[in-house]
Parts: C-alpha cells; structure tokens; sequence
DNA sequence: AAGTGGAGTTTTGTATACGAAAACCACTCT
DNA sequence: AGAGTGGTTTTCGTATACAAAACTCCACTT
C-alpha cells in the first residue's frame, strides 16, 4: 500500500517548479536592488510577476523562513532589517561553519572543480572593475556557496547559502565602504590553497576572509530603531 | 511615509499566530507517532485540524522547508525519509555547530538558567523510567535546544532546532537500540559542567556525546529505496 | 494648530471553486 | 494468471471571492 521509496532518482526527471516570486526577490535582494524595509505588497508582486496571491504568498512566505523577508500578522512583508544583533550572529555563524567546508572542500577537490571556480572568480574580478556592484556581490556570495557544494555538504551547504544571502542585507546596512578591493584576492588565496588540496591552509584564510568583512562592518552607535513609547511604559 | 522601524517590541503584543498544521505534525514527529514516509494528504489534513487546505499548504510548505516532510509536485506531501547520507550530514553538522553552542552556554549560564535546566533533566529521566519513549526523545531534543538558547545565539539556535527534529526522523529510522540509558546521563554531566561554567568541559562532553549518538546508528547495507526501473533503464 | 474621529479605500487572511494531474480499479486480451 | 487499458475517482495546483483588519485622509473639535 504505502511506498516508502526514497526517491533521489525521479527528482531530476521532475523539475520541481520554483516560484517566480521567491527567486526574483531573492535574487533582487542579493544584488542589493531592493534594500531592507522596502515594503512587498502582494497584489503588487502579484502583477508583476503574472501570478496571483496564491503564489505570492507561498513566494513570500518562503521568503521570511530565510530570514530574508519580515512577515507580520495584517501588515504584510517587507525586505528584513537585520538587527546589528543578529548580524553578529549571522558571521559568527559563518566563521565557524564555513571554515569547516573550505577545509573539506580542499580534501575534495578535483581539477574539474579548480577549473570551475577559476572561471568564477574571474567573472567576479571583471564585476568589480566593471564597478557592477550588485552582480560583484552576487558571485561573490556564490563563490562561497560553491566551497560548500564542492564539500559535498548539502545540509551546511544550506546553512551557508542562507547566511549569505543574509550576508547581503547586513552588508547593504552596515557596510562602511573603506576598502572593497580585499575580497577579489581574498577569494583567489583561498581557491589556490584549495586547489593546492592545502585544508589547514584553507581553513585557516576562510576564517580570516570572514572575520575582516565583519570586522569592516560598523553599527550605527543607536540602533535604528525609534523609541516605542508602549515598551517604556510597561 | 516608509516606516523604517525594526520592529522587535511590538512583536510580543502581537503574537504571530502559528500554523496548527504545522505545530501537530511537528510534535507528532518529534515524539515518533508519525513513522518516515507516512502519507500526508491535504484534504484529511484539512479535516482533522479544522482549517482549509490553503493552511494546510502553508503548514506543509514550512514543515517541508525544515525537511520534515518532502514535497513533490502533484503527488502530495509524506513524512520525510532521511537518507543515510542525510543522517551522516546532519550529525556531522551537530557535531560542529553544538560543542559550540555547549560552550558558549558555559560561559553564559546564569543560576536560574541552571535550575531550569536541572528541572528538565529530572523530567528527562522520569520519562525514561516510565518507558514514555515519544515524550522522552522530545524532551531530549528540547535539552539541545535550550543550551542553544542559553548561549544567546539565535541564528545557530534555530539551526539546531531543524537538525534536532530532523534527528527523530533519523532515529527512527537507523537507530539499533543497544543501550537507552546513556542520554540522561549524558546531558546530566553537560549540564554539570555547564553549571560550573567550564567552556571546555563542557564542549568536549557534548562532542563526545553527538559522536556516541552518531555510532549508535546503523544503517542497513542497502537503503530502504525499492529498486527503481527507470532509473535503473536511464 | 495640533489632535481626534470616522467614513472610504486598500490590503491582508482564509475559504472555496474549478481545471488538471495522478492514483485507482475493473475489465480485456494475450 | 498477469500485463495492459480505459474510464472513474481522488487529490493537487492555482485563481478567485469575500470578510476582517489596517491604513488614509479629511472634516471637525478644542
């Protein structure tokens, strides 16, 4: 009667159809076009994606478990606002998982892979002295997701990419713009002791890759936040 | 006319009502009464909880984004049947993510913290003794999750939150159950040194004790898949 | 002039309707 | 008997309808 196959082979054959609205936001979001607090309307997201509500909010609700989105009861959803907390938080995260899959990633690699994250980080390069900010960050983001592809780690894997695209947020509202240059070669080192199969090596510069971006970050002295007389009172 | 509030006070007048869906298929996994593969059909869903399917749906999306439960297009939603790679990754991802978060409770846990704990250790145990094997393994899990919490890590807490669950889906389906006892034991001494806020006690008692959990699994030769023709044909 | 109240508008939350895909089942034919 | 087949039934995916909540804006009061 039941069927308790696992399936992992059929799933290529059916393509589960992605909703339209979580990857344009998603993807908006990581080129920094839309910047937190924008509010998302549904029937506005609705018609510009050719969809109805239903999608919509499937699309959006998606979006909040990412942490990518705010959703509150009768208000509708706007694009997160990372608190200078949980942007702690997120690299603090990351410095201790991602370490862990660029070292597995340096075990790992094979030329095919070395090959491909050249190329990556080629494209990166002409981003940035393109100037096209938004699409630099993109692959740069990405570059971290591949290392934890290439590790073969599918669940931190997951972990990873949704702290990156968080990444992105917090870095469109803490970012102090000093120096932008540090992450074209910060990625070219830690691919070269990758390829070198150097995991120590690697481990040890994607942790400092990371803490020196959030180190660049800077906190506005007061959150912000506008007081909230009701939470004074009570 | 944009409000650029982060919202984080208003949040508790508000409570953000939680979907019933989820929460009942959530806890019914947690404590074991829903076994890998189950079928989950939206209509029956819809009638056991009271609400339409359009909660259903979300209840199950959300529950599928926590893979708890896997969805595929036009053929419905089961209980999640993690694949003994699945269960090797979520565990290689405690084990990472946990002694961490064992450590920074140590350093952090408060004389109330301690208490807390220590009544839901005692519960733990008396669970044990009167064989409630679905309440004990939740209140297992909950144990991990309130050292999360007392680390004051949200992001990573949520985290261990989805491997948690996760893991009675793993239990139930790998674990040889050659010794129950360990557990109470296990989070007693954590919880001992965690009191004595001994950081790298308590990291190591917790690593040791995610491995010990870890070996404890066997998976069968072959996994539990039928043998797929078209895959076999392709 | 600033604050208050309330009608009208917009937007959200949930149920429902309907076409389409999959599962089921009885039946036939080899 | 067992594999194939056609029609029926169930279940899913999406759009839509409708009620309730929130927002807007303007007239009114103090």
């Amino acid at each position: 009667m039941d069927d308790y196959r696992q399936h992992t082979a059929e799933e290529t054959a059916h393509p589960e159809p992605r909703n339209p609205v979580f990857e344009g936001i998603e993807r908006a979001i990581h080129e920094q076009r839309l910047p937190p607090g924008t509010r998302l309307a549904e029937g506005e997201l609705g018609e510009i994606y050719g969809v109805s509500r239903t999608i919509v909010r499937a699309g959006l609700q998606e979006l909040s478990h990412a942490h990518l989105v705010s959703l509150r009861h009768n208000r509708g959803a706007r694009v997160a606002q990372p608190s200078p907390q949980e942007a702690r938080e997120v690299f603090e995260a990351r410095e201790l998982i991602e370490p862990r899959t660029a070292r597995e990633a340096a075990r790992r690699m094979t030329a095919a892979d070395a090959k491909r994250l050249r190329a990556h980080c080629e494209e990166e390069k002409r981003a940035l002295e393109a100037s096209d900010h938004g699409r630099a960050l993109r692959l740069s983001g990405r570059f971290h997701i591949e290392i934890a592809t290439v590790a073969g780690q599918q669940t931190l894997c997951e972990f990873v990419e949704q702290l990156v695209a968080r990444s992105a947020l917090i870095i469109a509202l803490y970012w102090s713009r000093e120096r932008v240059r540090c992450d074209s070669n910060c990625h070219q080192n830690i691919l070269k002791a990758m390829a070198n199969n150097d995991p120590d090596e690697a481990e040890s510069l994607m942790r400092s890759h990371l803490v020196d971006i959030h180190s660049t970050l800077r906190f506005a002295d007061e959150p912000a936040t506008k007081p909230d007389l009701r939470s004074m009172l009570t």
